[in-house]
DNA sequence: CTCATGTCGATACACTGTATTTGTACAATA
DNA sequence: TATTGTACAAATACAGTGTATCGACATGAG
């Protein structure tokens, strides 16, 4: 048997890290949503066999919360501002334009708590930049409070732009975006405020809702926060 | 060949309507989580095959949002409260012990647009709460922004419920429920804001957290709200 | 009583996350 | 150098998932 009838020796396996497995995983999210992610994809994406993963990880979760962990990398303001209120804001934004980009990571903001090197380094920051106005549980609940808006604003954008991505591609046109169904309903005339609204009001892009919004809840931590309680 | 060797007839099957089947679903759902929610499991339960339930229903998902419309249902007031801040602040709180009371319902919030009966209800409800205090829009807006608030809220409390929970019994102690990993990334010095706001922040319950973010964004909106822009 | 109809359940398929077993390339030992 | 031990990759296996398809069968109409 001469060297041509022997086959090459096999390739060794492709040297890994959770580096490459985040990558993969976030690369099929970006492309197919997060239910594109399975962990066979993702070895494969990677020439490996799927049960290499578990050397890295060990459940699929935990690969989300390394996944949700490299978005904050990218939320992680790298200039510290000076001022509080554009601390926050600039959070905000960051976090909405990485969500924009990885839409699946609305899906995983909030669902577990962010421990990650990375999320850890954002609330250092976001505390670090409002520490020292006020007692640090009024601290904590305007951090908290700017959160919960933004997690829930980010939330409903992105289920809007889906829905509007499903339903063909109107741009809004709430009623007959969804078909004949919210036609039919504000017809039946049980929902007039509703009706008015979807008529009558204005639709404004995304982004200045988002900043329209996050202003007030601004405002009414900066009232907190220069008043301090007695 | 005799009666007795005879089978009986096959019973008739039970009858369904989406009703059982949702109540079916929210039951399982609230017992051992979404995930615990499967076709299989819900025809299980009404003595029937899983393929049955496609005449209902026509995905998952579809499902799914049965049983928010449904949830929806607990939520909506009775009675019409008629300051415009009470009928806010009485929907967050309501929305959010309809999320305790069926934790799922966290994961479900904002995913997917609420355009059920009884969403439209609660939204109808709300938002004449609000009617011909000011322009549509800013009615919206500001519907929009507490909407936000306390869906990030109730996301983030479900969220750290399941933490301790998982952590084991640990009332909230940040550092040592979450085991070494936190201690010891605080125990590097890298993260001096998070360490002062763990170790010398109050615990405050959860209840009143909420209650004191939501006052402060309607105490936003009120300004918005009285005076209107020009 | 027969036949058409429509519904129900069984079966099937392609996948999932993960446990367990099997193979095998390399390192340490004799 | 020959042999054994050990790590780790891969294959296999399992119990489950959502959903498409299809065959059977009870019920209604003629």
């Amino acid at each position: 048997m001469t060297v041509w009838d022997r086959p090459e020796p096999p390739t060794r396996p492709v040297p890994l890290d959770r580096e490459r497995i985040v990558a993969a995983a976030i690369a099929l999210a970006d492309e197919g949503g997060l239910e594109a992610v399975s962990l066979r994809k993702v070895a494969a994406r990677l020439n490996a066999g799927p049960m290499r993963l578990y050397g890295y990880i060990s459940t699929k979760e935990e690969l989300f919360d390394l996944m949700v962990d490299e978005v904050y990398a990218e939320i992680l303001p790298e200039e510290q501002p000076g001022d509080w209120r554009e601390a926050l804001r600039v959070l905000a934004h960051r976090t909405r334009q990485a969500a924009l980009r990885h839409e699946w990571l609305a899906d995983l903001l909030g669902r577990r708590p962010a421990l990650g090197p990375n999320g850890l380094a954002v609330t250092e920051a976001t505390l670090a930049a409002l520490d020292g106005l006020t007692d640090i549980d009024t601290v904590m609940r305007a951090v908290e409070t700017v959160s919960a808006y933004f997690t829930g604003a980010i939330r409903r954008e992105v289920t809007n732009l889906r829905a509007e991505r499903a339903t063909g591609l109107s741009k809004r046109d709430w009623q007959r975006a969804h078909g004949p169904h919210v036609t039919r309903m504000l017809a039946t005339g049980r929902f007039p405020a509703l009706a008015k609204a979807v008529y009558d009001g204005t639709d404004v892009d995304a982004e200045t809702s988002f900043a329209t919004g996050l202003d007030w809840v601004l405002d009414a931590v900066a009232v907190r926060l220069t008043t301090p309680p007695p």
